[in-house]
DNA sequence: ACGTGTGAACCGTTTCACAGCG
DNA sequence: CGCTGTGAAACGGTTCACACGT
């Protein structure tokens, strides 16, 4: 179907997913086009960049006028595959699991939750973001007979290799990990971290750096 | 005091972080020293890529040895600052931030949530992870009393810019925005943005890549 | 002999400047 | 003339290989 085989850079793909959402902001409200300066101050980058990335789709704005909103968003939504509903399976559902299986923005991106759960018996059953909340004796039967492929762990550290060995061998070739604690998973499967103190680490880290640096005067 | 002015590339402090829990770790289990190999494996990292990382503290191993757990633990807290208890405001009290207030891995780190707000009189008073819920009124002069310097965002989209204009204007000169919005705020303030669908849509495309080139035999 | 520390090659990404097209 | 699309240069970060110290 697609004629581009040389690959998007990881960097490039992040950076599509949130300019399909500025775009569906902007068809939202009505916006017909768009010039690379705009979309790329809408989205917080810069505009040569935003015109490179874009150029790893092929050609899709017009010269001297900007890009076609709804077109553009079509074409990223297409390479990045929204189209698609995706089944993903979310263990772990404390404070900060419930906030996943809440959090709005998930559907509108075509994920699905399609199992929640956890091991505490208390929480089992347990109404969550519309569903209930399954024990984990359940997981390997569900990730089966939905062909789930993408996992999403927000456990205690402790558990995590444990959870994360139970999906992969049930199938799940991609995991998103918010417990702080570095995963191995066999080949093939793709694992990405989110670690929220070390994002504050660094901002203090900067802050500080910042404060021990006054000389920063006008040129 | 320090006599290393080549600043610390940010990515290697990020790093700095996760070394810094797994050597905590170590710490608490009784070791007393660690390879470079094996400090590695643990926090998913190569190994020369953590001996360059700790290279620019300075020598902190012993050739032919390895690294002292608790020396290199707090060599890293004191560069990362982890010492000085560091004030922190969460606005918007959700589910995720919600989560936040609650999150242990803060606490530990040295980092102390001094006020909750939120906008909705319904939230406002309730208790979350131990402290009640502020109207967005007292947020100037709490800031102002505490001296915060970190600003967290839990809000809605629409919101997010306008939190962004009165944490800055109050003296926050750190933002982690949480919300799907790119910030602009006042030079001199650094805004860190963590964005969860798009890490959900970055391993989806991943994924979908990968099964569409099934081409990956032995060499 | 072993593992750290580091200069140098390597790779991916960002930025720039301009050619090309409407 | 304006804005897109893109080669080429500049940058930062990662990986490699090996010298050094113990």
């Amino acid at each position: 179907m697609s004629h581009q085989r040389p690959r998007i850079p990881e960097a490039t793909v992040a950076r599509l997913a949130v300019y399909l959402r500025v775009l569906t902001g902007l068809a939202d409200g009505g916006r017909s086009n768009v010039s690379s300066g705009e979309l790329a101050s809408a989205a917080g980058v810069n505009p040569a960049g935003l015109r490179k990335d874009l150029s790893h789709l092929g050609p899709c704005g017009v010269r001297g006028v900007g890009y076609e909103v709804a077109t553009l968003r079509d074409r990223i939504a297409g390479v990045l595959g929204v189209e698609r509903s995706r089944a993903c399976v979310l263990v772990g559902i404390g404070n900060l699991g419930a906030a996943l299986a809440d959090y709005a923005g998930f559907g509108s991106r075509g994920f699905r939750f399609i199992g929640l759960f956890d091991a505490d018996p208390a929480r089992v059953g347990v109404a969550v973001g519309g569903q209930a909340v399954r024990p984990m004796e359940q997981l390997d039967e569900v990730v089966a007979a939905t062909a789930a492929t993408i996992g999403v762990i927000a456990t205690p550290a402790e558990v995590a290799q444990s959870v994360c060995d139970r999906l992969t061998a049930a199938g799940v070739r991609s995991i998103l990990n918010f417990a702080p604690v570095a995963l191995s998973a066999p080949a093939g499967v793709d694992v990405r971290q989110v670690d929220l103190s070390v994002e504050l680490q660094v901002l203090a880290f900067l802050g500080q750096q910042r404060a021990a640096a006054p000389v920063e005067v006008l040129a």
